[in-house]
Parts: structure tokens; C-alpha cells; sequence
DNA sequence: TTTT
DNA sequence: TTTT
């Protein structure tokens, strides 16, 4: 058993790859979660990362923005890597099944994005990996 | 929102501390939890790390072992510090509002700990901060 | 262990009492929530019942209204009573530990609800018993 | 989001039946879990209602017995029906995704159930429909 | 590297 | 007794 629920809103654009082989997509985000305020103390927020796979991680490309409001349904994943100063870093993120929109924005933000530019989005990724992850392969897919 | 539910084997002894100024107990501890093999696919498993504090840390001390089999309900905290090297270092951990003992081992396992040598546990933490983690002070404890 | 995370939309206004001994408020209303669809089916949607205590409850009836949006964290309760007619009836509801208000809806119904008639809420609750549910008193308050 | 995490144990055997076209399975069984006991107060159970589909509900009937300790993930569902005095009764419970056994009892109960006696369980239901639930055909297996 |  |  391994359950996380999140409510929060994203501190960025969602993020998107697609594995070399499948060209599937691959969507990365974090969340913003207050937590609950104690009597006295300064606020606190929690900023945990969630990855998407597949026609979700599409949606999420077209309609999420940093700021908007989504509930998410995962799992915990945990991951290591080597960092380029061969020192190992441990990795810790949530894998959604499910991500639901719970707020659209303004209008002018719920239309889609702009089309990506000629071959840009569904090509191998060689941008090079984002700070703190790995890359992803159609093996790592969870479905 | 954010709420995790975890059932999984502890890959060591829980690992206790006590914060400086009340001496609440403070208990880290990792779990296995393997997941849903994929047909044809290796075994895989996550190794989130769990945090307890008070009461539920106690117990934790007196009464889990490695392999012990929990229940965790809590929600992910995640934060940050600076290494030896000078690099930040992000950290994600479960802080558990809840920790169920779902089976209790041999008899032999279910007797408490050896009464800790004088002076050991109730006392600052000055063994150095664990891998991966920041001090706990009182003003991080959850209520 | 016993965990629940619903998000959904109110189907009514939430329904307020008040237990007799510590007037205590207790706050119940349903959620809809609609099934993912499965291609080629048609829309089937869930309803639990809620109840909330306390603070929150009496929040719940400052702010929300019938179609707002909320997540609820907490746990299922079950319980029976007989009816009118004798028969056992067997309940399961969900109790709240935390409600979130997830849209504040149009400007005109956020503001507060018209303050009670004098001497209304705060009273012993005589208005007979919801279908399909016990009194509450202050033994069944969980904190 | 419509998300249940129970851990208990089975108050009795489960009940298995199949749909009358595909034979699918269907598993029911209700599952005790002890609330948090009240300083002062008496111990308090909640019962809730548990449905599984399919190989998952396969394997309930091979290795589940009364007092086994499960874990369950799902969601809450509800519904209605008209009994035989043409009252209505509201449904509510867990229809699972995932049911993992936590303990495996003894020696002998592990073992699996005597088969059936033929023609018995793959066959159309005619036993009549358990007290507070509908008959399941195919349209209402959620994958 | 943080959201309303 | 059901919500957008």
C-alpha cells in the first residue's frame, strides 16, 4: 500500500519529455501545500514534486499553469542517481494515477498553449535532464 | 491537503533523537514497500522515510525492529539544507500523524529494547545529524 | 487505519445542529462526486454523507452552499439505529477531520449566511432527526 | 478524487458470486477497524462494507477468511434499491482496487478453500441477493 | 527552484 | 434526498 492524496498549486509550468522509444509523455511539476497554520506560527509550505505519464501528462501540458489548483492521486516513488560530481543523490516523488483540475484560471489561460514550435516537443529529449532527476525510459512507465 | 498512507517493512531499526529543549522524541525510519510487479517486469520497491513525533516516537523505539511490517498515515513534508560541501540538499519524508504495528515479530522480538545505558537517549543530540537530514528543534515539532 | 479523501460538490446546503449538553455544532451534508467515465458509458456519480464537528462545522455553515467545491480528509464511521417502523437501519458516513473549501464561489455567496433568527442555532436541537440518521450527543463527539 | 485506505480485519468468510455474463467475481466482506480509543471511553468499531472484482476477488476467496488482517485501497460508492416492503435502502461502501492480506494466518488456513462442489460458484446467482445490497451484473464492474 |  |  503506498497512497498519497495532494490538493496545492503549481509553483511552475508543468514540465514535459517524452521517452525515446514509445515518445510518450512525461509531465513534472511541483505543488505548493500550506500547511495548517499553529497558533503563533509563521506559515509553512510543503513543495512536493508529482510526474505523469502518458495522455494525463498531455493534458496537463495543454491546460495546467503555474499557480493553477489540482488534486492529485499517487504513489510515493524513491529513486537515486549520481549527480555529475559523482556524488549519489536520493530522489523522492509522487506518481500520480490521477490528476484533476480544480480550478481553469482566467480565461485567457485556459485556452490551449501555443502550438510547440516545428519538432520540438515529441523528439528525444536532449536538453538534458532537469536538476535533481533522472532520466525517464519507456521501462521506467508504470503502465 | 496532503495525505499519504504507507504500509510497509522498516529496512533498519527506527533511529531516535529527543529535541533539545522539551526532549520530545523524535523517531526516523525507513520502509519497503515493493510494487505492483508488472508482468514480465523485476521487482521494484520504494524506501520513503518516515518521520514521528512524541508519544508515537516512543513507542516506535520501544516496540519496531527492521522488518517489522507498519501502517503509516501522515502527509509528505519536504525541505531543505545546506552539506558539508556547501551544496543544498532537498529532502522529502512522510511525517506520520500515525504508526500502526501490524504484526509483532517472535516473542523474543516483542520485548522492549534493553534499558538504554545512562544518560543516553534523554539528552542532546550531539551524535551528529544522520545522513540526508536536518536537526529537529522543538519549533519543528508538529503540535 | 482508516482513511478517506473525498473531493467533490456539495448536493445542498450543509444541514446544522447542535448537541444538546455542550452545543457542540455538527455540520453534515453530502458530496457528489462523479465516477471516472468508462468509454462508452454514461455519467455515474457518488454521493457520501459528511459530518463534520466543532469549529470546522460551524465554518462549514458560515461558507459553504450547495454546489461549492470542497475536499474532506477524515475516516468512515458506520453505524444503525432503528426507525420508526421498528427496522434496523445500518449508516456509513464519512467523518471529517478537515474540510477544505476549494472554490469560494460568485462574490454575492460568499459572503456570510443571514444571521439565525434569535435564539435558533445555538439551541437544543428539537427539530426532529434527519432521515436516516441518529442524534448526535456529546458522548459521539471524537475529540 | 474519491480515495479509501482501511486496514482491518475480515468480521466474516467472504461472500463470492459472479455476474451472470461474464462469470466475472465479485468478493464482499466487511472488515472491523477499532477507532482510536477516547481516553475514558469504551472501545468503538466501525464496519465497513468492502466489494472486489475480478482476479482480485479470486484470490479473496482462495486465502481470505474471517480475521484475517487486510489492507484496502479504493473508493466509496453508493446506491439504492427498493427492498421487498418497497422502501428504499442507501447503499454506501468501498469498492476496492487493490486488497493486499497482511497476515496469513496459521498453517491450515492458509491453505487453499476445498474446491467448490460443482457446478456450484461459476454459475448464475440464484441464491438471491444478501440483505442491504443489489444484485451486480456486468455494467456495474468497474473495468 | 517555489503557489494563492 | 442529489452537484458543475
Amino acid at each position: 500500500m503506498n497512497n498519497v492524496v495532494l490538493i496545492g498549486r503549481l509553483t511552475r509550468d508543468p514540465e514535459v519529455r517524452y521517452t525515446s522509444e514509445t515518445q510518450m509523455a512525461v509531465a513534472r511539476f511541483s505543488v505548493a501545500i500550506d500547511r495548517p497554520v499553529r497558533s503563533g506560527g509563521e506559515k509553512q509550505t510543503d513543495f512536493p514534486n508529482v510526474v505523469v505519464f502518458g495522455k494525463q501528462a498531455e493534458n496537463c501540458e495543454r491546460f495546467l499553469r503555474k499557480g493553477r489548483l489540482v488534486g492529485v492521486q499517487g504513489r510515493i516513488q524513491t529513486g537515486k542517481y549520481t549527480n555529475k560530481d559523482g556524488a549519489t543523490v536520493y530522489t523522492t516523488e509522487v506518481v500520480a494515477n490521477n490528476v484533476e483540475f480544480l480550478d481553469w484560471g482566467d480565461r485567457n489561460e485556459r485556452s490551449d498553449r501555443p502550438a510547440p514550435q516545428q519538432a520540438s516537443s515529441p523528439q528525444k529529449d536532449d536538453m538534458g535532464i532537469p536538476e535533481g532527476f533522472q532520466a525517464i525510459e519507456d521501462e521506467d512507465i508504470p503502465f
